[in-house]
DNA sequence: AAGGTTATCGCAAGTCCTCGCAATAGTGGA
DNA sequence: TCCACTATTGCGAGGACTTGCGATAACCTT
């Protein structure tokens, strides 16, 4: 654990949740001008591997980071106006189920936001 | 519809399916080399809004491309050996009926694959 | 405590896009 | 057919990472 990776937990532990990494690396680099952004995504990718973190994608192509034990759960994101809203893991499991009965794979329904159009937009 | 539009569809329409626009602006590039890839990448975007192409994101950050009316299919990508595998939409459905009547949302369980251990990887 | 081994770091360059801008091409009307 | 108007293009710069490399730091072993 050297000081640049307890730097990034930190910022985690600060940020509610689903921060980007250029956010944590902006933080970091307030006050540690010398710590290379690239340090920071390595980081990202080594706390994740020892499960204190984990990382989403909504619709952008930015990843979004956050400490491996907030609650999980799903997202779902609006691709005309851009609404994020979460759902419980709970309404995903039923598909998870019959992923793993059916093809042998076990999903992670949390990863990945499911994109698509919001009540509100609608027509 | 341009000449560089037309380069593109045709493109795609060569590529049995999941392109990469960096493949299409490869391609169109060895003939064309003055037409720009940035080029390339907005006319996928305006063809995709009229309703041509679509796309898809597997487990990376690249977009996959195809032409909108090649069967619509879920994903499976494993998140250890990177595997891809198709599955029905039919699959998908009861997920979406659900988010549908629940959340009013109107989910495309086509544009992400859901990612997990495939069968071959699970401990 | 010194030496060797491995992990991690900062830097620079590269990838896959995205966006603002000025120049150009296409289009519809007088 | 000429002109105004809009759409599209090429180019350059920027964003969000990713990777290779040599230097440095951490962690053993003796």
């Amino acid at each position: 654990m050297t000081v640049q990776r307890r730097l990034v937990l930190d910022a985690l532990q600060r940020a509610r949740h689903h921060t980007t990494a250029e956010e944590i690396a902006r933080q970091i680099r307030a006050r540690h001008p010398q710590i290379d952004p690239s340090t920071v995504y390595r980081n990202l990718g080594a706390l994740e591997e020892l499960g204190y973190v984990t990382h989403t994608h909504l619709d952008d192509r930015v990843t979004r980071w956050h400490r491996a034990d907030v609650e999980r759960h799903g997202h779902l994101v609006c691709r005309r106006c851009g609404s994020e809203q979460e759902i419980p893991l709970r309404t995903l499991e039923p598909l998870g189920r019959r992923l793993r009965s059916e093809q042998g794979f076990r999903a992670d329904l949390a990863h990945s936001a499911i994109v698509g159009i919001c009540r509100e937009c609608a027509p």
